[in-house]
DNA sequence: TTGTAAACCTACTAGTAAATAAGTAAATTA
DNA sequence: TAATTTACTTATTTACTAGTAGGTTTACAA
């Protein structure tokens, strides 16, 4: 998966943000398990900033790959998958990388901001997609405008992610299967 | 409102908390706008952690009086004052506590997360009992098991004060009024 | 008046943070 | 083959971090 050591700081970089903080990680912590100096990760990324907008553009590019990929498949299956994939998200101890952000916004530059605004607002407008396909097959249910089901359908998704490390995995499943139960006919 | 220094000491590292994060300030960003110096927040809160087991026993108090002064309200109010309240947290550039500590979760020492969980319980119970309330005297549809329900208010509510940072405040409002249209007859 | 405890302050330590300057080995290109 | 670029390392800097030891002031009690 991870070849080169730019990718692999990414990667490590992006697992520690999700796991812990962008504050709460250290060069050192990035550097240590790779196997290089402190200097090496600076050469690819001169600033925290920058590392930090490489993993937003990460997530961008992968989030693109899979929306492509999905395209095909019908708005049930595609709500399905994009649910499993942030159960599977909470499992590994990670928040999603739009909660991880966000807490730590004050924290980010004007450019890293700004991508990740563009990375939400993509992923709003595919659920928003999503969902509108849905109801014109007549696979969903209506229940709202769309774009406000799509962001609570989404806000669940991200707080259950957060809420779970405090209360139980079962409170996320609860959750999971009510926005199914909610918007399935 | 804060009287004694270590009042304040804890509303002030409660407000940096849910605007910065918890590994996002530092004692001095404490002792500074106070006008005292470092060792005498430590007087206080020998450690970082003493400072966040305050913090989280102060959001027990604040819901314990909250809960009792909303007793007699009936649930729909009880209801609309809580979303207004989570509202206003919004307008103030910070995060709900419990998202607060959840994102910074493993910052946390266990007497700190103990202390978290409990509270958190604190607040699902109320709003189930508050939904259940509601239920019997058919102010509120039935959607799900009410725990459940409780859990999607408030995991909207807490992902909302997040993604509005990215997105707008117009958002928020929708989240908020879409709940109240899902509950209300 | 003396003792004591609360609420600080001064001054410091040890550790860690991000970031940089300068050098090097290996691969790539001209 | 010479020049250049890539991908690092070594070594250091500046700034800040939480935390502490010990002294000072103030107020209140014995």
């Amino acid at each position: 998966m991870a070849t080169g050591t730019r990718e692999k700081i990414i990667q490590l970089g992006d697992d520690l943000l999700r796991r812990q903080g962008f504050n709460a990680f250290s060069y050192a912590d990035i550097s240590k398990p790779l196997q290089i100096k402190n200097a090496a990760v600076h050469y690819h990324f001169p600033s925290k900033q920058d590392l930090a907008f490489a993993i937003a553009q990460w997530h961008k590019d992968i989030f693109d790959r899979f929306s492509q990929k999905m395209a095909t498949k019908e708005p049930k299956d595609r709500l399905k998958t994009f649910l499993n994939f942030y159960h599977s998200i909470h499992l590994s101890e990670k928040v999603d990388i739009i909660s991880a952000f966000a807490t730590d916004w004050y924290s980010l530059g004007p450019n890293v901001q700004t991508e990740v605004q563009e990375f939400t607002e993509l992923v709003i407008e595919w659920l928003t997609e999503l969902i509108q396909e849905g109801l014109d097959l007549g696979q969903f249910r209506k229940i709202q405008n769309t774009r406000t089901t799509a962001l609570r359908v989404l806000s669940s998704i991200f707080a259950s992610t957060q809420l779970v490390r405090i209360t139980s995995d079962q409170d996320f499943t609860r959750v999971k299967n009510s926005i199914l139960e909610e918007l399935l006919n």
